[in-house]
DNA sequence: CTGTTAGCGCTTTCAA
DNA sequence: TTGAAAGCGCTAACAG
């Protein structure tokens, strides 16, 4: 039988609530008691039982991390997962994951949250990942359950602060990049990617933001019909060799956006970066494993996770006291698939 | 304030005991009083307390999937991820995720195992995956928890059933790959890894038994200083090169070292498969973003996982009842990456 | 500074 | 078939 506060306290000759000070960290106690205490706890090789104390202190101490509507943890979110993990851990709080499935264009009335959100005490929050509807994410929240989502991925979401949650910032990224082309000799830079899709709207915006400022024209390739971004990177290709309009960069949605550009220029002849430069957006693990590698916007992900989790636990300490968005920046990170543009080939 | 077990009890004129049965499903309580209670709890919208219920029960319906000595949660080990995760929802378990590291090769006796583990009662079980030592999952089965480790990724295990494990079988997928190679018209097939790393010694072991069978001598080359699978496929194919001799295919470790080592051949003016044949092992969603696409082993890795839940399931609702090895089996996926040998050249 | 005690909300005998 | 009551192991308020 496993040892209980109990045992601890007789052995000490305590009560229980001298052994509950001194395993809590609570002040007021002398050290030569909690010397004893000490002594017994390790004597017995006692550990707490955490359920109890968690019953007896109306919180769990557990975070529930919710990837929704994915198929399965992409980079991405195994990134963004391992920040939490690391800033939970250290927070002394445990991460329960669980996976979302609904369907996003449906009513976000019929959604039902799953099970572990549900369950009253089971979590004391929950971090909103992968794509989530923003009416999704207010029920989570009117639920009573403290919640932050992560932005980039939200549905329907028509400023930063609708609800609480974590961005990244694609402007300053985006426009280091267009800033690199630019210098380059690049004029014809092309963005490529599905802006039906929120986050490659925002990509898109920032980056025509960019080529603006840079007095440059912002010209685009989205192809619609399709969230499979290798197919989106081919058919961009295509596209754009059909338009028969000058393109000396392209710049993608994403990694694999730009990886499936770069495969489908070289099946047809055209090499990365002598006859047309590609940047990509994410700075994903597969950047330096493409040939050549990749230059792309590095989005923090670890630090997206971390302070999903900050945030949320913030919340959970002080509810209405912490709200609206918090955004951390991109930046460009070069690597080998960029160079100025040929002269000799009109493409 | 929440409602508890003792306001539905209140409200439906009955006593706790009874509403406990109800809500469990327990026998012996008349449908007459059972819709009474469903009644009541429907009206104040009560939900049982988790915490207390896994107290007067003394199990937490938690299980935990640790990740050991891994940066992050790669391909792989997110979808064994989401076998487990699946399996265990539709189990009524809820997940929680835990990353650990420690030295693999260092004193087992000095490693700690996570806090998560250590605390008493926190979770009915653990599944270990990433890689562990052997002598490790030993350490944390000493201490009480029900564990079942994800098997081909231990280090230092001796054979099969030396820890309650869940394996893939490497044969019957390498067999089928060699015998299609074979097939093909190939004689030369090289196995390609580092194989003191013990998944890709297993692997070269079932290689070398089923090139014997097939009458065809095996032949290695094994990158032994670096665990970098990237790096591995590239200086494989430098080293098979300055070999002079004859290779019309190779076998590679892995996906990733199969993708590196095509991109090495090509950079190198050999295209596959035209000039060599390649074929990798794992079958992960890479294969079909690679050119030529990549035939590969594969590896059933959300089986994997809902078979690690399940022996653990098993195992806590049974202890010393269920124990041993399990092993699921590979099989191969044919894609673009082999051809019959060219003749002409000698590689 | 420390012991005692009353919960936390549920499950589970034990009688009735 | 059901109610009452005794825990589950811990925390926290209250006396001393």
């Amino acid at each position: 039988m496993e040892p209980s506060i109990a045992d601890v306290a007789k052995l000490a000759g305590v009560g229980k609530g001298t052994v509950s000070r001194v395993l809590n960290g609570h002040p007021g106690v002398s050290e030569k008691t909690a010397a004893r205490v000490r002594q017994a706890i390790r004597q017995l090789g006692y550990t707490p039982n955490v359920q109890a104390r968690r019953l007896a202190q109306k919180k769990s101490d557990l975070i529930c991390f919710v990837l929704s509507n994915r198929d399965f943890l992409h980079e991405f979110h195994s990134l963004v997962l391992k920040g939490v993990e690391n800033y939970c851990s250290k927070a002394g709080r445990d991460l329960v994951f669980a996976l979302w499935r609904y369907p996003l264009d449906g009513n976000p009335e019929s959604v039902v949250p799953p099970r572990i959100i549900a369950n009253r005490g089971s979590v004391d929050g929950v971090i909103l990942a992968g794509a989530n509807h923003v009416e999704c994410v207010k029920a989570i929240a009117k639920l009573g359950v403290q919640c932050v989502a992560f932005g980039n991925n939200l549905i329907g979401c028509t400023h930063l602060s609708e609800v609480d949650s974590v961005w990244y910032d694609e402007q300053p990224g985006t426009r280091e990049a267009i800033r690199y082309l630019a210098s380059l000799g690049h004029r014809h830079i092309r963005f490529a990617a599905n802006i039906s899709l929120p986050w490659f709207a925002r990509n898109y915006r920032a980056y025509s933001d960019a080529m603006l400022d840079f007095g440059l024209a912002p010209a685009l390739v989205s192809i619609n019909d399709t969230c499979d971004y290798v197919e989106i990177g081919e058919r961009a290709v295509q596209e754009i060799l059909d338009l028969g309009e000058p393109t000396t960069a392209i710049f993608a949605g994403n990694d694999v956006v730009a990886v499936s550009v770069i495969r489908a220029l070289s099946r047809r002849g055209l090499q990365v970066p002598r006859d047309i430069s590609v940047v990509g957006f994410d700075d994903s693990p597969r950047c330096i494993e493409s040939d050549p590698q990749l230059t792309s916007v590095h989005v923090p992900k670890e630090t997206l996770g971390a302070e999903c989790a900050r945030f949320l636990i913030e919340k959970i300490s002080s509810p209405d006291k912490v709200s609206g968005a918090r955004v951390v920046p991109t930046h460009l990170v070069v690597r080998g698939s960029c160079a100025p543009p040929r002269q000799d080939v009109a493409l």
